[in-house]
DNA sequence: GTTTGTGAACCACTTCACAGCC
DNA sequence: GGCTGTGAAGTGGTTCACAAAC
């Protein structure tokens, strides 16, 4: 029996978070959760739990809710958190170094593996472990190593540069930190993390909020 | 005279990726820019741009396209991007470190204005110019200040008191990198940003994509 | 009693398509 | 000819509400 719907885009971006609240071990583990209670882990509403769950092809329990080991595995095969992912990175200046650091890569089944930077200063330094190769060796690097996923933390005018030679190399799913909009082809998939873009929201929203007691 | 429309929170969104790509200083200022144009440089549909700016009650010129001058003016204004916005970083890890030094909070009428962590070795030090604060001392810094917007950097297992702590003080808006759900009440606008979460996301793609070559 | 499962209704957002104006 | 303005249509996503199952 296949799922009854299609998986759509909404859905997957939440799937890592019904995944983050699923995964963390805790001291009391029930066995079963029902989506009132993931509701209140995730902030995300019940009927749209339900409905996920259900477009999935994931059984519940009428009266008692999911199980929580098979609620995880399926979760976790739907996102491939079993395989590993390769990450290179693009750009260490801080947010570059800050991302090459970052502890949670090796929780998720993922590693960096490979740094790059347009500095000759500090190309051929050790990062994290990890020798800072001059971002024109790329071209000749990335076929060598099965790179999964591309991270682009260079600034704005270097990246779209960066995502062609990402692109050439037949790597499909490009992170960009970068404060500009990627052209890739259609068959790549980009997301988007603009601190600046967040900050102006939250600035609107702020404005909105303080003027006016009345919510949404 | 009004604007015809409730302004959403999808165009709220878009809103900064717009005023990125018109504020960017071009050697060859057109005066006029057509939805066809933006929608190049943003990676939005023609559709789409025309409906926002006309939610937004911006008027453009047929045959001609919007003009630039007006339609910066008129998204900033919406933005609020010409009032100064004071922001609070708690934890000063490896991000949070980057995000004192990003140099784009300048250029956005935004600067960091206090800084805190837990951690006694760091209490006390400079960074990027600014005294780092033990996160108790937030309760009596905070209402000194007129702090717009919280950044929560801390490990994950600490965001929630920091954001109790930020609530608490009358603080609206608040981007949280930790990977975890904020509890705040419906008044405060929180975005997340979970770098686990778009590696997922991404991860999930790319194994869609990779064995896929049939277009959607 | 509790909680899932799910058609139907609802709402939000996007796109169409073409009239209206430059 | 070029491009906006906008009602109408379409698409996608969320919520309702209640029957079914434990």
């Amino acid at each position: 029996m296949p799922e009854p719907r299609r998986v759509s885009k909404a859905i997957i971006g939440r799937l890592p978070v019904y995944w983050r609240v699923l995964a963390e071990p805790t001291d009391d583990p029930e066995q079963y959760v029902s989506s009132e209670a993931l509701a209140a882990l995730t902030g995300i509403s019940e009927p749209t739990i339900r409905r996920d769950l259900w477009t999935l092809g994931i059984k519940g329990t009428r009266g008692r809710g999911y199980l929580v080991p098979s609620l995880l595995e399926a979760i976790g095969a739907r996102l491939g958190v079993d395989e590993d992912t390769a990450v290179a990175i693009f750009g260490l200046g801080n947010l570059g170094q800050a991302l090459a650091a970052y502890p949670r890569f090796a929780g998720h089944n993922m590693r960096v593996e490979l740094l790059f930077d347009a500095d000759p200063s500090k190309v051929g330094t050790l990062l994290a472990g990890l020798p800072v190769h001059h971002v024109d060796e790329a071209e000749t690097l990335l076929p060598q190593h099965a790179i999964d996923i591309g991270i682009v933390a260079t600034p704005a005018r270097a990246a779209q540069d960066v995502a062609d030679v990402l692109v050439h190399n037949g790597i499909t799913a490009v992170l960009n930190f970068a404060p500009t909009t990627l052209e890739v082809p259609s068959d790549v998939a980009v997301r988007n993390v603009d601190l600046s873009v967040e900050l102006q929201v939250l600035s609107y929203y702020k404005r909105q909020l303080s003027g006016n007691k009345t919510n949404d």
